[in-house]
Order: structure tokens, then C-alpha cells, then sequence
RNA sequence: CGGGAUGUAGCUCAGCCUGGCUAGAGCGCUACGUUCGGGACGUAGAGGUCGCAGGUUCGAAUCCUGUCAUCCCGACCA
């Protein structure tokens, strides 16, 4: 491609909107423009790599076994109520009315398909014969988002890669699921794109059954916990910590705890300013209701309470923060005073809390606190669970090591969904005693505007982007220095049709522009290798080639710059 | 959805607080000339309903009210 003939228009200044580095750069080098908060136009360039991109998740999909098909992005509001999401998603779900002759039609714009593929194969499998299948799509997806943010980062509106798979066991879904898991650190490492697959967040599964996959990144919006020693990786919603109880004997003959007064403050941060106390002297109470009963839970004060955890210690199905009337029946206090000592109802203890030998708690009392509260002293308890979010130098769960955290962008989910779906849209298969069975499902999603997105995040320089091989929207930009002087010219125009004979993406700066002025829009947007051709080179009868992630050229004979080129993109 | 900020030329921004003649700069763009290996220079130009609507005022980019849009922080995120 010549530059004149396509469509790159690349920008000197940073637009005011782009917070980040790779906002900046997709919008500097032309890969985008915005066209609303939420909605991008993929330029040509950028376009290219997604295209790229897509190839790679598509060769992988199939090499795992999976089959591609298409599916409507345009779907009858109908299923989601089946399957209950309408009331989960909310308003992230797009969904409108539209007149159709003398009728009223209800349609979302799917935010994924899990309905639509249920449903048809509700419709066209019957029988365990039919089964193990693995089908996969590239679509549009559409969420409205509340807050759109950081460019194609996330949107209102993205593409993304979704499988599904069915089986009739559970050796069938972890065969699929494996087989994706596999196929997913394949596409990842083909993009270029560093990634860290952490355990996540899976529901009734429990276990190994969804894993997210993370591009580590400053400005992700996400928390990886890790322990680099032994490899462990989760979501912080997620990770364990290896902590252990602790019950502390009650102590005979201990004061009691003393009453303070705090008027009007009701969190920890007032109520530690008030009493010049650190934080993590509090014993934090929050009161949730589990399955319609209401329970205290104890966090140290600086810490952050975990609801899956929760839920799990308490082997429920609902957790949610309790309302005030549940907090004021229970505490006799209106809501900031919580405290564990005299509350009516259950107390959940979190294990730090066994640790703090004198706490600050509420009083159960309005405008009031209490001081010296001695855990198993003062309130007892006789176990400690693992309730709050894993932090920076917790211990490490499956080592000695210590935990570190770092930021994330999600570009990848693999999730074990078992019958949820098939169950509630009726997908079943007849197993070989003629007996009816719901569909054993898994799906698995893959952000492609993402992906390129935490590409161009994670691979810059002060310069510009620096493209990873196979990702790159070109190749090749050969640049010849001055348009005018014919002999540069003509060997520039021998090298691109000889580089596009030998079938590389070669992008070919042809615009009048000065030297220094190509050379920085060729750093802006990237391509791997940078050829140039100069009235200098030519005298010596060399070109100089260049990888975009060196700083130094290598002077190559006219003749040998064909095979050069080549040698660098086999090395990768 | 809560909090904060911004909206003036294609882009980046000044001017607004303290209202006053024809609304500015740099970059970009057009023409001509000089230049030509890391974002050149000169000369001459084009380009603006100051987001929109209403109000106050003799007079509004500037003050007030509303509204829309965008961005940031937080909440939310199957």
C-alpha cells in the first residue's frame, strides 16, 4: 500500500480526550476516531490489526476443534427474560421497541450470545450423538456501558470472539474447556501480548471453573494477585489468601471495653481522625443479609470485604448488604455504629481479626463507640474465615512466598456454565437410555478490539507504538526519502513490488514530505521494520534497515534488502 | 447513578475572574518561492453560529438559568 493512495491521518498533538498511552497513540497514529462516548470508526490502519488479530483467534479456534458460524446481533428480547438476564443485566442491556406493521417488537442488541446459541441448538440437537460440539463466532458485541473509558478499551460497542461449547458430561466440558484454555494462551502469545491466566470469580461451579485471561498493565482496570515463586495467579475478587485462624483464648479478669462519644462520625475514616487511632485498630462491622438472614461481618477497618467470600463462608446463595431497617433492628443504632459486641444476630469474623488484641468497634449506639474491645474477650466466636480481598504482601496460599498485586486488562474468559442456560431454554439431548438430559455448556470469550487495544497499552515507546510481528498493521514501511529524485524512486518502487511479491505487508510513505517528518510518523505508527531508501544509501548502493524496536539501522546492500527483510521476520 | 472538570479555527490552547471597537496564538491547511537524512523557512491567504437555548444588560465568548456533549474520580460491569 502506498500511503498517498490509503487513508492514515495521523495527528502531532495529543487529542485533549486521551487520559492514556494507548488512547493516545490508537488516535495519533489514525487506528481511530471517536465517533460518540463508547463508539469507534476503525481507521484502515487500525482495522488492519484487528483483522490480524481475528486471524489468529480464528486459526486457533479451528485448530482447537471449534466451527465458526454467525449470529444476529439483533435479538428477540424474549430470551433474556427465559434465562432471566434481562433483570441482570440491566440497563447494560441494550433494549428498544419497534413497530412492525400493526405489532410492537421487542429486540436487545446482544451483549453476547449464550441465548441465541441455546436456543438453537435446543432447537437442532437431540441426541448424545450429535454431541461433543464447539461452535465460535466474530461479532459485534453492544453493552451500555454506564462509563465508557479509555478509547476502544471499553466501549458500547466491541468485537469480540464467543464459543460455546456442548457436551453430555463433565469430561466433555473440561475436554472443551481445556482444549480453549490451551487455544487461548496460543492466540495470546502469537499477538504478542503478555498475559497472565488467573483463576476468577465462578459461581455454584466453584473450583477451576472459570479462569480469566490478563494483559498486565498500569492502567488496567482490573487487580491481578500473584505470587511470583510459585506462579500462583487469581482475580482479587478471587484469590485466597494464605492466612489461618486464629481464636484467642478469653481473657480473665480483662477491663471492659470504654464507651466514647463520636458524634456525626459514622465511618472509620471520621472515627479514626476523631480519635487520632489507626484504621487497622478497627474492627470494621458491616451487617449483610445471607438467604434473608441477617449477619455481622468482621473486617479489620482497613481492610476490604469480600461478598463472594462471604457468601461462600457462609454457604449461601444471596449475600447483599443489609438495608437500614435491618441494620437498626439488629445493632439498635442508626447505620455507621455497628459494633460485635452485643449485636442480635450471628457474627462472621474475618481471620485478621483474632489478631488485633484492643479494637475500636461501634457501639451499637448512636453517635458512640467503643474502645478496648478485646476479640474472643468481649465477643466471642470459635471460628475465623478468609472474608476480604487479598492484599500486597499477603501470604501466598500455595507457597511460602508473600503475594503481590498488580493491574490487568481482561482480555480473555474461559467459564464452565454447566446447565444454567440449556436448562432454562430447554437444550436437551436423549442419552442412550432414551433419557432426557440438559446440555453441559461452557463459553468462552475473547475481546478482539480489546486485544489490540492492550497491545498498542503495553507496546510503545516515547516514539510511538511498537508493534509486535504478527499484530502489526504492515509489516514493512519503506520510505523513500525524497519523492522527487527519480533514481530514489525507482528503486523504491523496485523494493515494494519485490517485498509484495514475496508476500509481505509493505506500507510505502510516497507523500512529499521531508525526511525527519516521515521518520516520525513512521515511529508514531510502528511497523516492525522500517526500509529506507535515500539518495545518500544509494550512492553506496545499500538501503538501511531498521527494526522498530532498535534503535540502530543496519546498512544493507541494495540487492540483499529483500532477504534481510525476510531473515528479521522469520526471527520474529 | 453520585462527585469533579471542560466546551473558543481541523488539532493544542489563551482570552472569561473584573462585560466594551474588527475574538487571538502555535501547529495544520491553500498558493508561490527557498529548502530537503529526524516534525524547515519566508511571503501572501482561507478558516470561528465562542456547544445550544433562554435571561440580565445600552452592550455577553465573558454574568445568570437551563440544556446537550466530552473527559476524569467513584459505584456498576452476565
Amino acid at each position: 500500500m502506498r500511503w498517498t493512495q490509503t487513508f492514515i491521518p495521523t495527528l502531532k498533538e495529543v487529542p485533549a480526550e486521551a487520559e492514556i498511552p494507548g488512547h493516545q497513540l490508537m488516535l495519533r497514529s489514525g487506528m481511530i476516531r471517536q465517533l460518540m462516548a463508547g463508539a469507534y470508526t476503525f481507521m484502515p490502519l487500525g482495522y488492519r490489526s484487528v483483522r490480524k488479530v481475528s486471524q489468529i483467534v480464528r486459526e486457533e479456534m479451528d485448530r482447537a476443534g471449534a466451527i465458526e458460524l454467525f449470529m444476529p446481533a439483533l435479538q428477540p428480547i424474549e430470551l433474556f427474560e427465559r434465562t432471566g438476564r434481562k433483570d441482570a443485566f440491566g440497563n447494560v442491556l441494550f433494549n428498544f421497541e419497534s413497530r412492525r406493521g400493526d405489532r410492537n417488537l421487542h429486540f436487545a442488541l446482544g451483549p453476547t450470545h449464550e441465548e441465541v446459541i441455546t436456543d438453537l441448538i435446543s432447537r437442532e440437537i437431540k441426541t448424545f450423538r450429535q454431541l461433543p460440539l464447539t461452535l465460535y463466532q466474530i461479532q459485534t458485541k453492544f453493552r451500555n456501558e454506564e462509563r465508557p473509558r479509555f478509547g476502544v478499551l471499553r466501549t458500547s460497542e466491541f468485537l469480540m470472539k464467543d464459543a460455546y461449547s456442548f457436551g453430555t458430561s463433565l469430561e466433555q466440558l473440561n475436554e472443551a474447556y481445556d482444549a480453549m484454555y490451551n487455544a487461548y494462551c496460543r492466540i495470546f502469545e502469537r499477538c504478542g501480548l503478555e498475559y497472565i491466566p488467573v483463576e476468577a470469580e465462578s459461581g455454584p461451579i466453584g473450583g477451576d471453573a472459570s479462569h480469566e485471561f490478563m494483559a498486565p498493565a498500569d492502567n488496567g482496570e482490573d487487580f491481578v494477585v500473584r505470587c511470583s515463586s510459585c506462579g500462583y495467579a487469581a482475580n482479587q475478587e478471587r484469590a485466597d489468601t494464605g492466612r489461618s485462624a486464629t481464636v484467642p483464648p478469653a481473657q480473665d479478669g480483662a477491663a471492659d471495653p470504654e464507651k466514647v462519644d463520636t458524634p456525626n462520625a459514622g465511618s472509620i475514616e471520621d472515627v479514626s481522625a476523631m480519635l487520632k487511632a489507626d484504621p487497622a485498630t478497627f474492627i470494621k462491622t458491616l451487617i449483610y443479609m445471607a438467604d434473608g438472614k441477617a449477619v455481622a461481618v468482621l473486617i479489620r477497618g482497613d481492610h476490604e470485604a469480600n461478598e463472594g467470600k462471604i457468601r461462600r463462608a457462609l454457604d449461601a446463595a444471596d449475600v447483599a448488604l443489609a438495608d437500614e431497617a435491618t441494620i437498626e433492628r439488629v445493632t439498635g443504632a442508626p447505620v455507621g455504629f455497628a459494633g460485635p459486641v452485643g449485636v442480635d444476630c450471628d457474627i462472621l469474623v474475618d481471620h485478621d481479626i483474632g489478631a488485633v488484641s484492643s479494637a475500636i468497634t461501634g457501639a451499637n449506639e448512636k453517635d458512640a463507640h467503643l474502645t478496648g474491645v478485646i476479640p474472643g474477650t468481649h465477643f466471642q466466636f470459635e471460628q475465623t474465615h478468609d472474608l476480604r480481598n487479598a492484599d500486597a504482601g499477603d501470604k501466598c496460599p500455595r507457597c511460602d512466598d508473600s503475594l503481590e498485586i498488580v493491574h490487568g486488562i481482561e482480555v480473555g474468559h474461559v467459564f464452565k456454565l454447566g446447565t444454567k442456560y440449556s436448562e432454562s431454554l430447554d437444550a436437551t439431548y436423549l442419552d442412550s437410555d432414551e433419557k432426557k438430559n440438559p446440555i453441559i455448556m461452557g463459553c468462552y470469550g475473547i475481546g478482539v478490539t480489546r486485544v489490540v487495544a492492550s497491545i498498542v497499552e503495553t507496546c510503545h515507546d516515547e516514539g510511538g507504538i511498537v508493534w509486535p510481528m504478527a499484530v502489526a498493521p504492515y509489516t514493512v514501511e519503506l520510505i523513500p526519502l525524497n519523492v522527487k529524485d527519480e533514481e530514489v524512486m525507482t528503486v523504491s518502487n523496485r523494493v515494494y513490488d519485490e517485498l509484495t511479491a514475496a508476500g509481505i505487508d509493505v506500507l510505502m510513505d510516497d507523500r512529499d514530505q521531508r525526511p525527519g517528518f516521515k521518520f516520525k510518523d513512521a515511529d508514531l505508527i510502528g511497523l516492525p521494520i522500517r526500509v529506507v531508501i535515500g539518495g545518500r544509501g544509494l550512492k553506496e548502493g545499500i538501503a538501511e534497515v531498521r527494526r522498530r524496536s532498535e534503535s540502530d539501522a543496519q546498512k544493507v546492500p541494495l540487492v540483499d534488502t529483500i532477504r534481510v527483510v525476510q531473515e528479521i521476520i522469520a526471527a520474529g
